[in-house]
DNA sequence: ATTTTTTTGTAACGTATTGCACAAAAATAG
DNA sequence: CTATTTTTGTGCAATACGTTACAAAAAAAT
């Protein structure tokens, strides 16, 4: 299997929690506005030891980022098998969203919206790297649920409605993230999502 | 009138001119990663003078930031004169919007998004006069649309719905700017625009 | 012409930044 | 026990940051 006894001087500290650590930095501060002694000082370790475990400033954001996606996609997968048919599903899911994004989950201490939308955009016009991720996360977005309502549908959709659906679901969930990070509590932000729910996936 | 002959030594440069070049370098930067060095050489202007003329560099953001909003403003209430009907109207807008998100207007030149939308809510969490920039925003587009919904309205719709529907189209509009940063181009943002007026506004 | 007021531009200050060099420490392998 | 490998932590290098002081410059006022 995969031997953990390694030749050098072990590890003090594990990679996971560190990385969620960071990750909390990250998503509080942004990208640019954090510094390294930050990270340091929230990780207990020094900045040599960050380099070596994760690389330049950039690549810890971006191993952060992808940690945070696939939590989330975890996270929002089990709370949409909690309901049946797609309204129901993707309003579960919109609140699974919505309690991530305002601190209401163990994987988020803070109204912080989601770490991507948050973070990426003030980025992404200088960093194609940055614009990529971006990318890449809103893309991740729409596959899931287009996967949802392909599942749910009754042949009533074509393909490119629901694709079109997705999207616009996406849309909706990303001006939420906005929102909860300009304040606004989890119970308004949900009332905002079920309805556009309801008028994008009518219980029929 | 106003004397614009003022007694010590004059400006070099036009003051509103140079705000329209800070917004642009923070619009394309964002505010933390954006430094007053770029600023001056941006401006043709030195540090001091900046300073002297527009205060801190957050005081400089607030300011391009206000000057943003009300150029936007002016920008959507234009196209909003365009067309009849709250549908009609809705849909000049969001294609002024889109225009303006994605470079093809005259204020902005390049597919930044949101100036606001894009900038502010990395900066939100860790400083409230961010956040309440950023709460404005939001606010004054909700404002704007429920105005728009309320005078077009046949007494079909009851107040509370009218600002939800507002919200709503807030809501699509930011996450509209996030795609536009992450690289969208302005068809497929106007098709995903159009079809969500067309579900929140139908025609009747 | 002299004074007054304002802007300009150089220069500096103090601090914060990312990234790395290097020796001490701590483990395994032989 | 010795050699080898990896991590740790101190410290530093080189630069970039926002902000302010200050003297020269340029205009109006007297």
């Amino acid at each position: 299997m995969t031997q953990t006894n390694k030749r050098g001087r072990p590890r003090k500290f594990d990679e996971d929690e560190t990385l969620d650590r960071i990750m909390q930095v990250f998503w509080k501060h942004g990208y640019a506005a954090t510094s390294l002694d930050q990270i340091a000082a929230e990780t207990g370790l020094n900045r040599p030891s960050l380099y070596g475990a994760f690389g330049s400033k950039k690549s810890m954001f971006l191993q952060a980022l992808d940690r945070f996606s696939d939590q989330m996609h975890v996270h929002l997968r089990e709370a949409g098998m909690s309901s049946k048919g797609a309204n129901g599903r993707m309003k579960a899911i919109m609140s699974a969203a919505i309690d991530l994004y305002t601190g209401r989950t163990r994987l988020s201490g803070a109204p912080y919206g989601c770490l991507a939308i948050s973070t990426l955009p003030s980025e992404a016009a200088q960093d194609p790297e940055m614009q990529a991720a971006l990318e890449k996360m809103v893309h991740r977005m729409d596959k899931g649920f287009a996967s949802l309502i392909r599942y749910e549908n009754g042949t009533n959709l074509s393909e490119l409605d629901i694709q079109a659906k997705a999207q616009q679901l996406s849309l909706v969930l990303h001006g939420i993230s906005i929102r909860a990070r300009s304040g606004t509590d989890a119970n308004n932000l949900k009332q905002l999502a079920y309805s556009a729910v309801d008028s994008l996936l009518p219980v029929t």
